[in-house]
DNA sequence: CCTCCACCGGAACGTGAGGAGT
DNA sequence: ACTCCTCACGTTCCGGTGGAGG
């Protein structure tokens, strides 16, 4: 059930499963393929039915004795001109001793090297870049569009995936238009969709008679909410099955799911409190000790901008720490808006001017507990400060 | 109906870190 | 090792504003 898994059938991807294999079996008459970019949200099939195209693609090649490469690049990992080279040319090369290395090489040596070993072979080979938009600058796709006209016999086709309906816009025109020969949008999974996904995997990965009949329903259902999002539909269902055998349960229910669903939550939102820079953690600690502090003299647990900011201010002060402005916690504030941390909407007051009220929207302690762990020592002696109950800061 | 509070949020600018080129 | 460039993060400045209270 980990997304990786690489299942034989996939359901409701026939349409884009052909369409591509359509684009790409001119490869196997030993013609150029057309590039193609294809977009969709995440979850949605795409690296998934790429990579199954490819791999059908090195069947039939083998099958009709034609030679055809498939390289599979994820762009978040691979990121640079030199390294997306780097490793399509060693797809070419079997001496380890021959090799191109992580470093040392200029760039361009790398293309003529990638350009010899290409034409040395004489295939059509297609180039899979997941997550392209993460790659860094855009020389490698200008190499990479143009290599065709550099080849004497063999032949390169470019399948680039984003998830980034804009991603094009900030291309080199060139590039966009060699690369987007072929557009391929991949839509969201519907729950019913979902639900046979499930199916799918619950078979091959749980034992028969575990799973009761409304969690499948549910795993769907929740995913759907969530752009239908089959990554997320399956963790659910891992994580619930998970749940279920960590506490001895015989079948796994309805609860398991809701169970799973808060910790994914949690896990999401502690990533994120965690890799939050300083200020952002003091100003979320000022919101709650704020909360805290309005709870004690029975006002109500919204807070305003300058209320945060003060106590902010006054933290940043027992921590020894330069304070930024006003104008820059109004930023910081919506950005934790945007992450889902905190609610925060602008209001009027009236005669008492306008603002934002702030409120935190996940539970207090949970937020207290993920700052308490933090290494970091201004954080930990704010913690400690407030623990010792001497949060008397408004 | 007007005023005026306490911010909002846009714009322009400064700065240092880090990548690219040489 | 050097320069140049870009970009994220912040600051400064300031015009704009919804609506309670006069």
């Amino acid at each position: 059930m980990r997304p990786t898994y690489m299942p034989e059938i996939l359901p409701h991807r026939e349409k884009e499963i052909s369409n591509l294999a359509s684009i790409l079996a001119p490869a196997l008459k030993g013609e150029t393929p057309s590039n193609v970019f294809i977009y969709g949200k995440t979850g949605t099939g795409k690296t998934a039915v790429s990579k199954f195209v490819g791999r059908e693609l090195l069947e039939k090649g083998k099958e009709m004795g034609k030679k055809v490469h498939f390289i599979y690049i994820n762009c978040e990992v691979v990121d640079t001109h030199y390294r997306v080279l780097q490793n399509i040319a060693n797809h070419f090369i079997q001496e380890w001793a021959d090799r191109i290395p992580f470093t040392g090489w200029p760039t361009d040596e790398v293309y003529s090297k990638l350009k010899q070993m290409m034409d040395k072979d004489g295939g059509v080979t297609v180039i899979i870049l997941d997550e392209v938009d993460k790659l860094k600058g855009d020389e490698a796709l200008y190499n990479l569009s143009r290599i065709n006209s550099d080849l004497e016999k063999a032949r390169v086709s470019v399948v680039g995936i984003s998830n980034d309906l804009k991603f094009t816009e900030f291309l080199d025109p060139r590039v966009k238009s060699s690369l987007g020969e072929e557009n391929m949008v991949f839509y969201p999974y519907n729950a019913e969709q979902l639900q046979d996904i499930l199916k799918q995997r619950a078979e091959l990965a749980l034992k028969p008679d575990v799973l009761k009949k409304e969690v499948i329903p549910l795993c769907a259902a929740l995913a759907a909410q969530e752009h239908g999002d089959a990554r997320r539909a399956l963790d659910l269902l891992r994580i619930s099955a998970e749940l279920a055998e960590r506490e001895g349960a015989k079948k796994i229910t309805e609860r398991h799911v809701r169970m799973a669903q808060n910790k994914i939550e949690i896990d999401r939102v502690t990533e994120v409190i965690r890799t939050l820079p300083i200020h952002s953690k003091l100003v979320l600690a000022s919101i709650i000790i704020g909360e805290e502090e309005h709870k004690k003299t029975g006002l109500p647990s919204m807070l305003t901008t300058g209320e945060v900011f003060d106590t902010y201010r006054e933290l940043c002060k027992k921590a020894r720490v330069e304070s930024l402005t006003q104008r820059r916690i109004a930023d910081l504030i919506s950005e934790l808006d945007m992450l889902g941390i905190i609610n925060a909407r602008t209001i009027s007051k009236g005669r008492y001017g306008r603002t934002r009220e702030i409120q935190t929207a996940i539970s207090k302690d949970e937020i207290f507990k993920i700052l308490k762990e933090e290494k970091d020592d201004v954080l930990n002696y704010i913690v400690g400060y407030k623990k010792r109950g001497q949060a008397r800061l408004i």
